[in-house]
DNA sequence: GCTTTAAAAAGTAAACT
DNA sequence: AGTTTACTTTATAAAGC
């Protein structure tokens, strides 16, 4: 009876040793991708809820920990892309899409997909772009969406194309490359969606 | 009437059987021209039949799976193939071995372009897996029958899953109606 | 869970010319 | 900048780690 006292207790202790390290992952996460203080609370609760609902069996706790973490900021509407938060984490890319698909599916977390123009704000101020070349490639991305050519498409890269078109259209050009750089896509893919948008404008 | 049904194609019948009977593996990759075997990655042996072309994997226990065939008949044609280069090598293979088929694979072509981001909440977020920045295709569970279909901006889809030759036209049929009643379908 | 096999869809990416 | 090759997703069996 002494020893199931003892295995309880240790258990426990284990259990609480894995919240405060995932815990403490978020937060180190969270401070090196710059998110406010209440996508960290989010992705913790989202992180505790996964684990009372046992969904963290057979998975690593940084993958879901860093999993939580990408589902609060889309979540509070500041996505960051797969990419960028696998940068702040130890666990591959490909781990955190599957992982987040898992308990967004488990927890019926519902999240809609991700908007680009999300991006904009974030992207744009990197690239020390002002409020109207930010207008105007959310006007870009509403066009071009309205008009069917958003599906199936990455929503930074589609973020990254309306950026580069209006800047070349504000006339405070960047490079293909600049913008790739920041939204952490190939300049082919601004090239592709770029095509297609100004297209979508009535352009060209 | 030709609706979307009518472009239905099977692209793939994965299926299983079993000869009934143990199988050195390491002495069949050595007189199978053409097989692959390495037990290090994989336990089972990899033959190819060309016509029709169809992938085997053999195992140690006399089990086979059959991928690649693009009709249930070139299933049954590739596995007897199989079962008589196997006699060839005079191994006992049963008479008939029954052949079930697991798994088919269609496309399809729906004929409009569709709004995936319409069609993930209109479909309800709930059956929907939908992440364009991890694949292009939006994914949709269906109970009845019970298959996976995958849909692209361009219309054209994928439906996997199944069992039965007529489950892909069930699904298409069941899927277009539901996109119509959400007045998706321009 | 993973390993291997096949096939389609469309987007993205990297390595070449 | 264009082409080729390859990887992402879905399902499915097999034997073994």
């Amino acid at each position: 009876r002494l020893r199931k006292w003892q295995e309880r207790i240790r258990t426990k202790d284990a259990g609480e040793r894995n919240l405060q390290f995932a815990l403490s992952e978020i937060d180190r996460m969270a401070s090196a991708l710059g998110v406010p203080r209440s996508v960290r609370e989010v992705a913790s609760v989202i992180y505790r809820r996964a684990l009372n609902e046992d969904l963290i069996r057979g998975r690593s706790i940084e993958g879901v920990a860093t999993s939580a973490l990408y589902a609060a900021c889309r979540q509070e509407g500041i996505p960051r892309s797969l990419d960028e938060v696998a940068e702040v984490s130890r666990v591959p890319q490909k781990e955190i899409g599957r992982t987040y698909r898992y308990i967004s599916q488990e927890l019926g977390l519902e999240l809609k997909p991700v908007d680009p123009k999300q991006f904009v704000p974030r992207f744009a101020s990197a690239l020390g772009l002002s409020e109207e070349v930010q207008a105007k490639a959310t006007e870009i991305i509403d066009v071009s969406a309205e008009q069917g050519l958003l599906s199936g498409k990455s929503p930074t890269g589609f973020a990254a194309a309306a950026i580069y078109a209006a800047s070349l259209l504000c006339n405070e050009k960047k490079t293909q490359r600049e913008v790739a750089d920041v939204a952490q896509v190939t300049e082919v893919t601004i090239r592709n969606r770029y095509q297609e948008q100004i297209e979508a404008m009535g352009f060209r | 009437m030709s609706g979307p049904a009518d472009s239905i194609e099977i692209q793939n019948v994965v299926a299983s059987t079993g000869i009934g009977q143990e199988l050195d593996l390491e002495a069949l990759a050595d007189d199978l021209p053409g097989a692959d075997f390495n037990p290090d990655n994989f336990p089972g042996l990899v033959y190819r039949t060309q016509d029709p072309k169809a992938a085997a994997l053999i195992f140690r226990s006399g089990k086979i799976v059959c991928t690649g065939a693009k009709s249930i008949d070139d299933v049954h044609e590739a596995l007897g193939i199989i079962f008589d280069k196997l006699r060839g090598l005079s191994i006992p293979v049963d008479e008939a071995p029954e052949i079930t088929v697991q798994n088919i694979v269609s496309s399809a072509d729906l004929g409009h372009n569709l709004n995936l981001n319409a069609l993930a909440i209109g479909l309800g977020l709930e059956d929907v897996e939908y992440e364009p920045e991890q694949f292009p295709g939006l994914v949709y569970r269906m109970d009845e029958p019970k298959v996976v279909i995958l849909l692209f901006g361009s219309g054209k889809i994928v439906i996997t899953g199944g069992k039965r030759t007529d489950d892909a036209e069930t699904a298409v049929e069941e899927i277009v109606k539901r996109i119509d009643n959400l007045g998706l379908l321009d």
